[in-house]
DNA sequence: TTCGCTGCAAACCATTTGCACCCAT
DNA sequence: ATGGGTGCAAATGGTTTGCAGCGAA
């Protein structure tokens, strides 16, 4: 079972797209992303510049914005946005299948789902509406075990 | 067949709403709901405050807007937002079956769907995941057959 | 006469952008 | 030394809110 670690790849896909556009490599980039990446899956702009502020004081929420938009725009992020007002971003492999999310109301919590017998049946809708189907996105709303049995859950603002 | 009008019974339930709730009915708030009802199915609050100036120059954006959300939460309304960065407001009949939608991302086209088969799947994913399911939210982007066909489509804005 | 309602403008808030200086290449 | 990168502050754009006057009950 030898797979390549999907984070280096990453960084390899990367820094490829940087090269490729002019773009260059810097200490900033290097830190936010490295942050990116620790913190898997659905981080705001505003989340990740927290974290980042607690160890570098002086980087700046518009280049966490546009460092995340070039991780977007080279494949390896997805903007996603749920009901909560702001943007989050996921980070997304080039060879991740594709996936859903369930989202807890009471405290935030996001899980991943993926079902291909949905996928199926979404594709056949398509079909039925003369649409080509490019992208879709499902979302299920709920309570997760915790909130559901007591108490209204700690809204992680 | 006898069905009482939708739009009829829907109206009641809106003024009962008003009542319930100590609000007044005012020559706006008719003409805002009239107009939000003739034009079935995912406005937005700009688009509807256009079709209003049209006639009524003096209606206020900030009215409609108000007004939207007393439709919402009277239940007569639900939000909708897609990717095109704003609020939508679609027509939700008290015992109208859930639906999703279908967009065309090259017009801007809407179209509505429902299917019991997926909704059953869903369920069956929220249970594995220990959530109670409230609510979904699911939506296929593709291109409509016209876009699908040649030009790139008159982008609606 | 009492409050709720309205239009306007200002406020909000997440995100974007202009700018002058900084730093990889 | 170039030209992209950065932080800051100002701009944006959809949506909300404060306020003084208006109108339904």
């Amino acid at each position: 079972m030898t797979k390549t670690s999907g984070q280096s790849m990453a960084l390899r896909k990367y820094s490829d797209y940087l090269a490729r556009h002019g773009l260059k490599s810097t200490v900033q980039r290097d830190l936010i992303i490295s942050e990116f990446f620790k913190s898997r899956g659905h981080i705001s702009a505003d989340e990740l510049h927290a974290k980042l502020r607690e160890t570098h004081s002086s980087i700046g929420l518009a280049t966490v914005y546009r460092t995340l938009k070039i991780l977007a725009d080279a494949g390896l992020a997805h903007e996603r946005r749920f009901n909560d007002g702001f943007t989050r971003y996921e980070y997304y492999a080039p060879d991740d299948t594709h996936h859903d999310h369930i989202v807890c109301v009471g405290c935030g919590a996001v899980e991943e789902f993926e079902n291909t017998e949905i996928e199926k049946l979404q594709e056949r809708v398509a079909a039925k509406h003369h649409f080509k189907m490019l992208d879709h996105k499902l979302e299920i709303y709920g309570l997760c075990a915790k909130c559901a049995a007591g108490d209204g859950g700690a809204q992680k603002k």
